[in-house]
DNA sequence: ATCCGGCTTTTGTGATCACAATTGCGCCAT
DNA sequence: ATGGCGCAATTGTGATCACAAAAGCCGGAT
């Protein structure tokens, strides 16, 4: 017979690790070109150098961090052309999965988004920008669950990684008083069944920050 | 005074072995749901494990690979669900980076790309299925170049890989006697400057294989 | 004060080892 | 012949070590 084998805590020690890095690059807790070495995180997390290896090459590989022809590694500055890239990539692929998600929204989804983003107003007050990345990224993973699309999902998520160290700095210039219009627009089209207009707000939603380096 | 380094040589041995692996893979050179051990990856490559493992937790990382919860690696067995979702994600980035290279796309690009759909002839005469998939690539690679897109160029490249060992089975049911219709129409709208054009061959392209899946 | 040289320290790489867990084979009982 | 049990071989994990290269630092010359 076999016990469930507590799925959740079973983990290997690159793999907590590697989780705890990937979520504080990916809420922007590191600034960009932010220097680390395996030695470091070994000591930090009470680990070996083998298992911080393993974290670190997998996180470069998903393009979280930035690797130095001499093996350095540290999080990546981000050049304008690709900050634009990323963010046309969100675009594409969010806007799909929120269309995808749309026929299987019911109304305890759209509560549950309502809530997620009232959290986001205190947030904001605090002036805490890794917790307004935070919730800000639950509120569109919580539509796209419902896609029931892991891969695109997975692709979504590598992307906000990318531009995780960025946002910080780029969400440190905006100085936002009130929960996203977007977001209420992204809800209130999803009320109403109108499928291009979930389609538009998800795409503004996502390139609005990208204004910030423009102008 | 910085000489050029050798900038394609001077690579570590884990690097080495991810490229041969990855290449492998991509090209559907290994069978869905083979498995491998890192010993003998090492000693395949004549290495130890500590680059065996590095390279392969970067393709795990990149999805070329998964994990079974003991550990053990083997290429991945794709659900057709999950064939789905790669197939709507590579329309997605891939529309995108054509539309992006058209404007770029000068006649000596489009003579390359009349050069390598002119090659894939006598790779089906050969029943060579990985020689197939290696053509096709680089027929749509060779066009993502032109569209200055780094990052999307490669996100695309990860979902080939994802889809590698699946090609494989997937072309091999595929009996084809000349080089693709939609190859044709995608250089066509190219020298015709018609970017929907573009944009629906590129699409059919892409979503073209799927319909084995259904029938 | 500044720039250059050499030296010390730090850092990544790859090999090897001990260990635990899983796998898979073979043997035995029915 | 078949199904289950147990042992042996295989395999992944993490720690440690030796080594080479890079980085940082300190001092001296100009």
């Amino acid at each position: 017979m076999l016990m469930n084998p507590k799925p959740d805590s079973a983990t290997s020690a690159h793999d907590r690790v590697y989780r705890r890095l990937r979520t504080q690059i990916m809420y922007g807790e590191i600034a960009p070109g932010a220097a680390l070495t395996l030695r470091g995180i070994g000591t930090e997390f009470g680990v070996s150098m083998t298992p911080a290896r393993e974290a670190v090459r997998r996180l470069v590989a998903e393009g979280a961090l930035s690797l130095s022809s001499s093996g350095r590694v540290s999080t990546p500055e981000l050049s304008n052309d690709r900050i634009e890239e990323l963010a046309a990539l969100r675009s594409l692929i969010e806007v799909e999965l929120a269309s995808r998600a749309m026929p299987r929204a019911h109304i305890a989804l759209i509560e549950r988004l309502q809530s997620i983003n009232s959290t986001i107003s205190e947030v904001i007050s605090n002036r805490d920008a890794a917790g307004y990345i935070r919730v800000n990224l639950e509120f569109h993973r919580t539509l796209y669950l419902r896609a029931q699309a892991p891969a695109m999902l997975a692709m979504a998520e590598t992307v906000w990684l990318q531009l995780g160290p960025t946002m910080r700095s780029l969400y440190g210039r905006l100085r936002r008083t009130e929960a996203p219009h977007y977001h209420r627009l992204i809800i209130a089209a999803l009320k109403a069944g109108d499928e291009p207009g979930l389609r538009l707000a998800v795409r503004s939603d996502v390139t609005q920050g990208l204004r910030l380096l423009t102008t």
